[in-house]
DNA sequence: GGGAATATGTGATAATGTATCATCACTCTC
DNA sequence: GAGAGTGATGATACATTATCACATATTCCC
């Protein structure tokens, strides 16, 4: 059972989260502008996976300016690189990584019914996805697993 | 190590393929149309994934005539219902499936450098994946497993 | 302060995906 | 064979997602 192999994070949350953000986004040697605290905040403030579009609004919102798609665009680029946000594939869409600093190959379990998406990491599973795909010759440089279906709740 | 599990198909290749991709099709109750067929024939000339839009032009050249793209998008549908196609989430892009009939939760090697897309099924990682899954309660019903990096070739 | 690098704004445009309604072809029934 | 019903496609508009080119602003560091 794959059980036993995931593991819990402790949650930063609020300030803390920001606070995590801001200094592993630094760490990767690129400024924490007022801009990307916005956008992270606007980012964090969703429960489920957000376009870069609705991003782009919120952040709006909160800064009383507009905030043109490709801003975002290029500060959500920054955050999935460094790790603090992570785009769900299947979704076209993003969601902040509730413990940045942490690098997992993510899993998403991604409702299909209330759009719900959590997030579970399972060393074992991904590295037999690495593993099979190192069969094949193939250097796995990002794995993408999503699981579409029915969360708890929607079941 | 995982290649244990991989196993391989006859892959059957041109007239045999759409043949078998028709048979298919028409079991799920569906009609092989002469545009579906035109879809499917374009489908499987591409050897990377292709866009819903790239897959209309083809068909629209093989067919000499326009072929919208709304009509491609329900007819890959179809296909990706019936099996016979995959889409590939993290390119937005769609590729035949070899092996119509043969139902796996399909895993893809997708190289960021040349596009070159391969397919293979390893029914032990997807398993784990489901189990992970469902670990949470959550009931899995299309995994989504990429994997980004670098083929053979390119590595 | 000033130059270099970084960050953001503006606007346009491309690429991808969906909705709606009309039309056509086929079948079934009477 | 006329009309009703169904499935397939066309046409068009529209919505969403993503990128590009270029100008301006900000920050860093000396």
């Amino acid at each position: 059972m794959a059980s036993s192999h995931q593991h819990v994070h402790e949650m930063p949350d609020g300030d803390r989260l920001v606070e995590a953000a801001s200094a592993v986004l630094q760490a990767s040697g690129v400024q924490w502008t007022a801009t990307r605290a916005a956008v992270f905040g606007a980012l964090a403030s969703f429960t489920k996976p957000a376009s870069a579009y609705d991003i782009a609004e919120a952040t709006g919102r909160s800064l009383g300016r507009r905030v043109a798609a490709n801003t975002v665009y290029r500060i959500l680029d920054l955050f999935v690189a460094a790790h603090i946000a992570t785009r769900v594939e299947s979704r076209n869409a993003y969601l902040a990584n509730a413990h940045p600093g942490c690098v997992h190959d993510c899993i998403f379990l991604v409702c299909d019914d209330c759009g719900a998406t959590t997030h579970i990491d399972d060393d074992r599973v991904s590295a037999s996805v690495r593993a099979s795909a190192a069969v094949s010759g193939f250097v796995a440089i990002r794995p993408v697993i999503e699981v579409r279906g029915r969360c708890v709740v929607c079941a």
